[in-house]
DNA sequence: TTCTTACATTGACATTTATCAATTTTATTT
DNA sequence: AAATAAAATTGATAAATGTCAATGTAAGAA
């Protein structure tokens, strides 16, 4: 399971932001909190729209992604368990510049916008984080535009792969991914039966296999090879 | 000169980072501050090192790039005056992920770490602005990310003209960008022909033109036609 | 289960983009 | 200005990627 693979790359929260507040801190926060059920494919919220508060993944997977005005899609994140939500739009003041969308079933916590300000101005421990945070962040997209701009649609797959294999690895079986066809070409920026015929090489060199839209990662330094990471 | 292409969401700084503080807080900001000169095509840090501080553009420009280990960087950034550079890899507390070289000739006001950091932690406008500043760069990188993952060459290489037609036109002549091609290809994420290859296309179609290496903007809005922005 | 629908895969082909090797142009040095 | 070096451009071609249409397969609904 360990490899060279730096994952950490790729992750966007690295640690828990809210945690270790003060009882006080975190009782402000979590005055209002919510718990919500999304369906697979729901969408939490949208391009363009006022953001209304953040929120908190506790269990399932999120799709984070922008539209082209010519239909396409780039899913540029998959958030996991216990990482956040909208709290750009609301620091940035703008609207959202991304939508939200469950991937598998999820619960998710909610918190109103003002509460979650109110502690962020008041907390010197929680904008300290999020200052850390939102900065590694930048290394993150960082290495994600290097890649887009400079890696072919091959190395983009195995990267893709590695990443996705590393989030679903948490609870779940360590070696599979169940993801679609369309959702896996739109995070590798690359049409959908290129992605199919990336996945049948892998197959062939035996790197990866499949049962219906289960990929099982087969070998994983062959696809840190494949990806053309040093 | 006006248009609508939204060059907002092409920018890391839209506001002074540092205006606003008190005289105290500015005090101890540029306590130690130096003023530095680079030529153009020197570098000013490099990813990978320990960041010693951080750097405001004075005058000239500076690339901001990362690079693949197979020899190819990629541009993701060009600073004009009055922004920042190497906040990032301090507030992260990691490496600088990614290194500055200037493009012209550079005058830059250096402040260390140190002095940054007092700042930061103890002025609530400051860290509430950078987080202001970093959580709208986030959609800048989104933008970034999905024109790479979804856009061609063509459309990529007018959007990229039309941002370097916006940041050279401050001080400058309003229509003319001087660049080599190679930078140019590594910002659009092409090879350095193929490059070439478009800005012929665009001078066939009088969208620019060209006089050694520097470039005439012709047509503002046929260039945001052809970068497919709606 | 059977039907129905959505999704995955394949094939054929067009288009885009990269690569390598000249050649021409521009910038720099003497 | 002439010589030299660096950069830009072009041509020929290969390789990568996208598109459209068809077919196969799996998952959910009746």
């Amino acid at each position: 399971m360990n490899n060279n693979f730096p994952y950490s790359k790729y992750n966007f929260n690295n640690q828990d932001l809210l945690s270790g507040l003060t009882t006080a801190e975190c009782d402000r926060l979590t005055a209002n909190k919510e718990i919500l059920n999304f369906k697979a494919g729901t969408q939490i919220f949208k391009e363009g729209t006022e953001p209304k508060g953040i929120y908190r993944v506790l269990s399932g997977k999120v799709k984070k992604y922008t539209a082209t005005n010519f239909g396409t899609d780039h899913i540029f994140y998959i958030c996991g368990e216990n990482e956040y939500l909208g709290y750009h739009a609301i620091l940035s003041e703008e609207e959202y510049p991304d939508s939200a969308t469950a991937l598998l079933d999820c619960e998710v916590a909610f918190i109103p916008k003002n509460d979650f300000l109110n502690v962020v101005s008041k907390s010197h421990l929680l904008s300290q984080r999020l200052l850390k945070n939102l900065s590694h962040e930048f290394g993150v997209f960082l290495n994600a535009t290097k890649i887009l701009a400079r890696y072919t649609v091959r190395e983009r797959t195995a990267i893709n792969l590695l990443i996705l294999q590393r989030k679903f690895s948490v609870k779940e079986s360590l070696k599979e991914i169940e993801i679609n066809r369309e959702d896996l070409a739109s995070m590798v920026g690359t049409a959908k039966e290129s992605l199919v015929r990336m996945l049948k090489d892998f197959k062939e060199e035996k790197l990866i296999s499949t049962k219906g839209r289960i990929i099982f990662i087969e070998d994983l330094e062959g696809l840190v090879k494949a990806s053309n990471y040093k």
